[in-house]
DNA sequence: AATATCGTAC
């Protein structure tokens, strides 16, 4: 009896206690196991572990992993782990399927997410949270939005994540209406203090456009954080307002709120929209003090600032005094030399780069095509397109704009096709760059087209596009038409007016150029330096001098386009000696004479007759000014030799001209040469033109 | 964060 029961006893007690103890202990190997694998890394190991163990573990676990499986992205451990839950856990907790949710949602599936969310025997308010959450950061702001509904029907309420994520939603989609009764719905519920919530509202409203709703809502903010600044700054700056931007800027280091790195870079950029090279410096010397400087954000800024700012010096300087250079600082840095013409210089850098992208690659480009070096952008494109086998919207708006500088019709009908077959179709800009190239290349009936079928997501600049090309062919009154047109659909800018009045100078039209005028002063548009030199040119090529002169009058600052209309205006005007005493107002002005500049000082000459002055400014145009001769100044310089009968120096500048005289020079040039006599140039001018022939 | 479509002088 004794035995027996001390036999039964000792198989209570195994059972009791040896047995359960085994248990923990395996469980508890099990779950060091997992831990010592996610702590060195190895995920995947982890949750095969975790399925060779046959039984539950604790719940803090499979939170850990989804975690990770989170942050990682890894959907086919995600998978495996809720697949582990659930078999073993009749009743798993609604947290854990909530975090499921969630990590399904931030590896972009959303259907494993959805299927998980229909099946949940019960849910709550994070469950309905995890689903709208997933929805609005994978891009279905729809689906977030009926879910909302969804919720409020079945009488859970939305708190403040729910708001944050269907205000992000209303912010993608640009949802005006929504974003507003989600406003009342805040307010309503006592987050008018949370402010995260109302930086939302900022956000939301800046997006869809209605900065004075944006400010007004920040203006409510007792106490605005980093983020809450960051985001009006960045709202003034994308609807256009860059000295707005700059100044909440400004507020914000009064406030004493230390700035983001990209704050710094949203401000810097918004310098460089107005430029304001001053506004800029201020903010270098606070990045200075704050010790922002080596941050490969706000340097990149920085840079572009500097270039845009026209002081590519500073900008250089910056990057080489940089201690680490990552790929956007040098992205910048090749983009600044590029876009001021230096191409020689931007491409060593390129050459340089230790690691290159599309972006650079594009910069590069966009620098060449930006000064018309069409050979050499064309060069670059084809060894683009052999060395990264990859193209964007961006290097198909280039290569669209390459065609239209080249005239080359056939290319540009090439890139079309190229646009067809990588789905850029509907992509705005590059639109935008067909019709342009369509116009540009003289087929105004195929822009018109295009500009038809666009007719459901085409812009602005669609309209101005299409304006320009009337405009180059010389149908003014088309273009004027277009214009009550486009006013249905948009309004007009900037460009819209600068080419209306340039289609009216080109066609003499003055009746036409004064109603736009007109137009421009009835609706108070400002009238900068470029509207004024488009109107200086359109009523000088008017013959209507005096007019031009009154509106030369109103303007305070005199660039070099400036310039360089009112002496082509003079020559225009048979005034051509006045053109040449305004060069030398220019230069003791301080501005630099540019090749139109000196194409005008060349012409005026011609009409002058002045050769000995023309053939000075011509060397000094290379030797003190640096200014490369172009074809039309070659042309003009023949014209003057040869109008004049300086048939000595027309035959040693034709001779010794770097580049090959065109079929046009050289007929002007013959033309002296019989009425001359003057055989010995004649005669080779005359071989040249049988080569043309060959 | 860096590239990016339309305008004025030729």
């Amino acid at each position: 009896m004794s035995e027996t029961s001390a036999s039964v006893f000792n198989h209570i007690f195994h059972n009791r206690n040896l047995y359960p103890q085994v248990e923990i202990t395996n469980a508890q190997k099990s779950i060091n196991k997992i831990l010592g694998y996610l702590n060195a890394g190895r995920l995947r190991k982890a949750v095969s572990t975790l399925f060779r163990f046959p039984e539950l573990l604790p719940y803090s676990l499979y939170a850990h992993l989804f975690q990770i499986c989170c942050s990682q992205r890894a959907i086919v451990e995600a998978r495996k782990v809720e697949s582990h839950l659930v078999t073993f856990s009749p009743t798993p907790p609604i947290f854990l399927l909530n975090r499921a949710i969630e990590t399904y949602g931030k590896c972009g599936f959303l259907n494993d997410a959805r299927e998980l969310f229909e099946e949940m025997p019960q849910k709550d308010g994070g469950s309905w949270n995890a689903m709208i959450t997933a929805y609005a950061q994978g891009g279905f702001p729809d689906e977030a939005f009926s879910l909302f509904l969804g919720m409020n029907k079945v009488g859970v309420y939305a708190n403040k994540i729910t708001f944050a994520s269907i205000l992000g939603s209303c912010a993608a989609s640009f949802e005006l209406n929504l974003s507003r009764q989600i406003h009342g719905h805040i307010m309503k519920y006592g987050f008018h203090r949370n402010v995260i919530l109302c930086s939302s509202l900022v956000d939301v409203y800046g997006k869809c456009q209605v900065m004075s709703d944006a400010r007004k809502m920040f203006n409510e903010i007792r106490y605005p954080n980093a983020i809450t600044w960051n985001v009006i700054v960045r709202r003034y700056l994308d609807n256009g307002d860059g000295r707005e931007a700059v100044l909440m800027f400004s507020r914000m280091l009064s406030a004493a709120i230390r700035p983001l790195n990209f704050t710094f870079s949203n401000a810097l950029v918004a310098c460089s929209s107005i430029y304001a090279l001053k506004e800029g410096m201020q903010i270098h010397g606070v990045v200075t003090k704050l010790g922002f400087l080596e941050n490969d954000v706000v340097s990149s800024s920085l840079i572009n600032m500097y270039v845009k700012c026209g002081e590519l010096y500073e900008g250089s300087r910056i990057f080489y005094e940089l201690g680490s250079k990552d790929l956007v600082t040098w992205t910048s840095i090749v983009s600044g030399y590029a876009m001021s013409g230096k191409t020689l210089e931007a491409r060593e850098l390129f050459n340089e780069m230790p690691e290159r992208n599309i972006i650079s690659w594009n910069a590069m480009l966009a620098g060449y095509i930006d000064s018309s070096k069409w050979l050499e952008a064309l060069d670059f494109l084809y060894l683009m397109l052999d060395e990264t086998k990859s193209l964007d919207h961006v290097t198909l708006s280039l290569m669209l704009k390459l065609s239209a500088g080249l005239s080359d019709h056939e290319m540009g009908k090439q890139v079309h096709g190229y646009i067809y077959r990588y789905g850029f179709h509907f992509n705005l800009m590059v639109g935008n760059a067909l019709l342009d190239m369509y116009g540009k290349c003289g087929n105004l009936n195929n822009a018109r087209v295009w500009f038809g079928i666009m007719s459901t997501w085409r812009d602005k600049v669609s309209w101005n596009a299409l304006l320009t090309s009337y405009a180059r062919h010389q149908l003014s009154e088309q273009a004027l038409a277009m214009f009550s047109e486009m006013q249905l659909e948009t309004k007009p800018t900037t460009y819209t007016f600068g080419t209306l009045l340039a289609a009216c100078a080109n066609t003499s039209a003055l009746y036409h150029g004064k109603q736009v005028h007109g137009y421009m002063i009835r609706h108070g548009i400002e009238i900068g330096t470029v509207l004024s030199t488009a109107l200086l040119h359109m009523y000088s090529k008017c013959r209507c001098i005096g007019y031009a002169f009154q509106v030369l009058k109103g303007i305070p600052f005199r660039d070099v386009g400036l310039w360089n209309t009112i002496i082509f205006g003079c020559c225009h005007n048979r005034r051509a000696k006045e053109a040449l005493e305004l060069f030398g107002a220019m230069v003791e002005e301080g501005i630099k004479p540019n090749h139109v500049t000196f194409h005008g000082i060349l012409v005026a000459c011609v009409e002058e007759g002045l050769v000995e002055y023309g053939a000075q400014c011509f060397k000094s145009m290379m030797n003190e000014y640096s200014v490369l001769p172009q074809l039309e100044h070659y042309n003009c310089m023949i014209e003057l030799y040869s109008r004049n009968g300086y048939m000595d120096e027309l035959e040693n500048f034709v001779k010794t001209m770097p580049i090959e005289p065109t079929i046009s020079m050289l007929n002007i040039a013959l033309d002296a040469c019989k009425k001359h006599e003057y055989s010995k140039l004649g005669e080779w001018i005359m071989e040249k033109i049988n080569e043309f022939n060959y």
